[in-house]
DNA sequence: GCGACAG
DNA sequence: ATCTTGTCGC
């Protein structure tokens, strides 16, 4: 891992300015190493959310064979739970969890696709955001609803958008990844801009809502996978 | 002051 | 997020 960014023991009126201080060093433009390899992110709570539970999911990056991609390397890391959700303070209860799943891997992946926002944020540092900064990788959020900004509707057909605003400001999209079910909200997060943000995610996108890297990292988040290998 | 509010 | 059964639909 890089050198630490911060302290996460702060309450909640200095992680809020923590939060904009560290969001004016996000790179918002490409910087992306060739993709072989892509990661998904997710979070779970086990005894009644005593415990965290971090989940990484490397999936092998085949252009021939997209939206199926092979499972590379899977890990769940446990730590106690550190704070409670504050809306606006995701990141620094689930990306401590995050980084110790990420120093397990043996695979280290190009691209990583977070369960969360990555700048459509009140402070511009959503889940997905702040853990890019902290492992200097390209991160993109994709969130299953909406924490601020307002949008058009969206269209139904399956890969239609609309733009996500702050004001004048876009800070991410609303995707129709399926028809006939909510939409998600698609959000850059570290060095990548939002239309590679939407290529990478449509590229990783099955039949299923979410795309593959955030869909299985879900799944091995919750419980419902017991599994871990 | 009154809502809204990722996971 | 998590607590939880059956049920509607491809």
């Amino acid at each position: 891992m890089l050198a630490p960014l911060h302290d996460w023991n702060l309450v909640p009126s200095e992680a809020r300015a923590l939060q904009s201080q560290l969001a004016e060093r996000l790179e918002t433009s490409d910087r992306l190493a060739p993709v072989s390899h892509i990661a998904g992110v997710d979070i779970g709570f086990e005894d009644g959310g005593e415990t965290t539970r971090a989940a990484v999911v490397v999936l092998k990056w085949n252009p021939a064979t997209a939206p199926d991609l092979s499972v590379v390397e899977q890990v769940v890391y446990r730590e106690p739970t550190r704070m409670p959700y504050i809306p606006g303070l995701l990141s620094f209860r689930e990306v401590p969890a995050a980084l110790g799943a990420f120093a397990m891997l043996s695979v280290q992946p190009e691209l990583v696709m977070v369960d969360g926002q990555g700048i459509a944020h009140p402070r511009r540092l959503g889940v997905a955001a702040h853990l890019g900064l902290w492992l200097d990788l390209p991160t993109i959020g994709i969130a299953k609803s909406r924490l601020c900004g307002k949008h058009a509707e969206v269209g139904e057909q399956r890969g239609d958008w609309v733009p996500l605003y702050a004001g004048a400001e876009t800070i991410g999209a609303v995707v129709r990844s399926r028809a006939k079910v909510k939409p998600v909200y698609v959000s850059p997060g570290h060095r990548v801009t939002l239309e590679t943000s939407l290529a990478w995610v449509m590229r990783c996108l099955g039949r299923t809502k979410l795309p593959e890297p955030t869909r299985l990292a879900d799944r091995l988040a919750s419980r419902r996978d017991e599994r871990q290998s």
